[in-house]
DNA sequence: CAAAATCGCTGCGCGACGCAGTCATCCGCG
DNA sequence: CGCGGATGACTGCGTCGCGCAGCGATTTTG
C-alpha cells in the first residue's frame, strides 16, 4: 500500500493523465475549429456516430451534460449545417429522433480516420497484453468518472 | 499489421478512448459546477498547480488555447475569486506572472485528492508493468495530440 | 377520465470568447 | 545611441452558446 516505487508510479500516471486530458481538450478544439463547428457539436456527432440507433434530444442532453433547451439549440445548429435530421418518433409522439446524415458526417469521420491512422503508430510498439491493460484502465476510469460525477452533484456546494 | 485480433484491440481501444474522454469532459464540468467555476478556470488552476513556476498570461493563453485577451479575462476572474495573484515580472516588465494562492487553491486540490484517492483503487489491481504501459501510452498520445493540432491548423479549412 | 409527469421548444438575460486596436516595454539594426 | 518593429498585457465591442423558466403537446398514472 505504501510501496514507494508504486506510489511514484501513481503520481506519474496522475500527472500524465492531466497532460493527456488537457491535450485532448485542445485537440478537440482544433478539430472543431477546423470544421467550423463548436467542440460541443463535434462531441455530439461523435456520440451519434458511435450509437447504432438515433438518439432523442433528451438523450443528447444527458450525454453532453446540457439542459434540454440547449440540446434543442445544439440540434438546431447541426440540422442547419446539414449534419443531422430530425424525425418524429412514431412510438412516442413527444419525442424527436436525431440521426446523423452519412454523406455529411463522412467529412468529419474522414478527418478522424486520417488522424486515427497516425494514432495507430503509437500503439504498434505495445504488446497485446499492454493494449488490453490500457483499454481496461480506460473502461474503469470511465465508470468511475460517472460515479464521481454523481457524488459531486450530491455533495453540498461550498460556494 | 493486418492481424485481426490486434485490429480488434485497436478498435476497442479507440471506442473506449472516446467514452473515456467524453466522461472526462462531463467530469470536469461537474467539478467546475461544484466549485462555482467554469471548466476553463478549473483547467487553468490545474495547469498552474502542475507547474512549479508561475506562468505568464501569454503562456496560459497557449496552454488553454485561448487568445491573450480571453486569457486576461480568465485571470481576472480567478484573481477576483482569490485563486491567483498577479505579479509584474522584474526581468521583463511587459510580462505579468500569475501564481496560485495556496490556501485558496487547496480547496480545489482537496477535492481532487478526495476524488483521486478513489481513483487509486482502480489502479491497485494493475501490475507495475501495466501501470508503466498506461503511463507511456498517455505520454505518447499527448505528444501526438500536439503534432496533430499543428497539422490541423496548417491544413486548409474546408468551410 | 382527470392529474401528474415527460418531452421538446422558445423568450430572455448572462457571460465567455474572438477580434481589433491601444499602450508600455523589449530588442535589433544601422 | 536612438529609432522602428516585435512582443506582452489589457480593453471596447459584437457574437453566440448556455441555463433558466415557462409553454404546449403527449403520455402515463391512479
Amino acid at each position: 500500500m505504501t510501496d514507494p516505487s508504486r506510489a511514484r508510479l501513481y503520481a506519474e500516471l496522475a500527472m500524465e493523465s492531466r497532460r493527456y486530458l488537457a491535450a485532448y481538450v485542445l485537440f478537440n478544439q482544433a478539430v472543431a475549429d477546423h470544421l467550423g463547428l463548436h467542440p460541443t457539436d463535434v462531441q455530439c456527432l461523435s456520440l451519434l456516430t458511435a450509437e447504432p440507433e438515433p438518439l432523442t434530444v433528451k438523450q443528447i442532453a444527458e450525454l453532453t451534460g446540457l439542459t434540454t433547451g440547449s440540446a434543442t439549440r445544439l440540434v438546431d445548429r447541426l440540422e442547419r449545417g446539414g449534419y443531422v435530421t430530425r424525425t418524429p418518433d412514431r412510438q412516442d409522439r413527444r419525442r424527436v429522433l436525431v440521426a446523423p446524415v452519412p454523406e455529411r458526417v463522412d467529412r468529419v469521420t474522414a478527418l478522424w480516420d486520417d488522424l486515427g491512422q497516425t494514432w495507430q503508430t503509437i500503439l504498434d510498439g505495445d504488446s497485446e497484453d499492454e493494449l488490453r491493460a490500457i483499454t481496461r484502465h480506460m473502461r474503469r476510469a470511465n465508470d468511475l468518472s460517472h460515479t464521481q460525477i454523481r457524488r459531486l452533484r450530491a455533495m453540498p456546494k461550498p460556494e
